[in-house]
DNA sequence: TTGCGTGCAAAGGTTTTGCATGGCA
DNA sequence: TGCCATGCAAAACCTTTGCACGCAA
């Protein structure tokens, strides 16, 4: 399953790895899509989600119900392998790759002390971004 | 608006009351009056959630998407306003109020150095319970 | 040729909205 | 009486599934 090499796919693939880090929504994808004049079925897209999200080159995040969900792209080199926080802003919805030091030793002292295996690649931080504190 | 004391409202409030710390669905909701031979409409249960989360009386988690979305009931007096983190099993679906002094600063530290003011109230830890990490 | 990949249509599920009716004050 | 609350039906929305056709190997 999922070796065949095609068109849909390679485009797809191309395409998550220009997003640097940024997410995007399996609409976002299909509307890029159809304004370069390209066109994949929004199936095709989340199948291949799916099967990215399997072999762990693509992260899910929930955000809000109803809402759709937000797919996190992982280069094979890239720095989206570490296992780090995000934080959203729930007044402008800005999602942040947290790089921090204290909260990298966080996981390892919730498990030793409380017993409980954080995987914060699943965790989102809710709160309010700097611009929006005003 | 929401001045009205109807018999619905004193039904859902009762039986959030009565939930002691356990989230529920809206689905949950109305399955749980119906087996008593009570009735609330579901939009009317969605409707009085809606309002009781502006008060900020009851708060939405969200799962997988897809899911129904999870609500906690908010004593007046209970342990919920303190200003914890929780954690989730994602396997179990059990949810664990965290007491920690290493937390406790985690908020003070990403607003002074990461400028973004986390509400760990609105923010749950997924993982894995001691007794689902076997 | 074989069998997976694709995409349209439809289904599935949760949540919201429109609207007529019912109940509180 | 006035106005909000209720709940049915339908809509809106995201996501998954069924199925026929197309394309890679």
């Amino acid at each position: 399953m999922g070796n065949y090499s095609t068109k849909q796919q390679k485009l797809l693939l191309s395409y998550l790895s220009s997003l640097d880090g940024r997410h995007v929504s399996a609409m976002d994808i299909a509307t890029n899509f159809r304004e370069r004049g390209e066109k994949i079925g929004i199936t095709t897209i989340y199948r291949h989600l799916d099967r990215l999200i399997t072999a762990g080159r693509v992260r899910r995040y929930i955000t809000e119900a109803g809402k759709p969900a937000c797919f996190l792209y992982i280069p094979e080199d890239g720095c989206f392998e570490d296992e780090h926080f995000h934080l959203r802003c729930s007044s402008c919805g800005e999602l942040i790759h947290l790089e921090c030091s204290y909260t990298s030793g966080l996981a390892e002292h919730v498990l030793e002390a409380h017993g409980f295996m954080i995987e914060p690649t699943q965790t989102v931080f809710y709160g309010k971004c700097k611009s929006c504190m005003e």
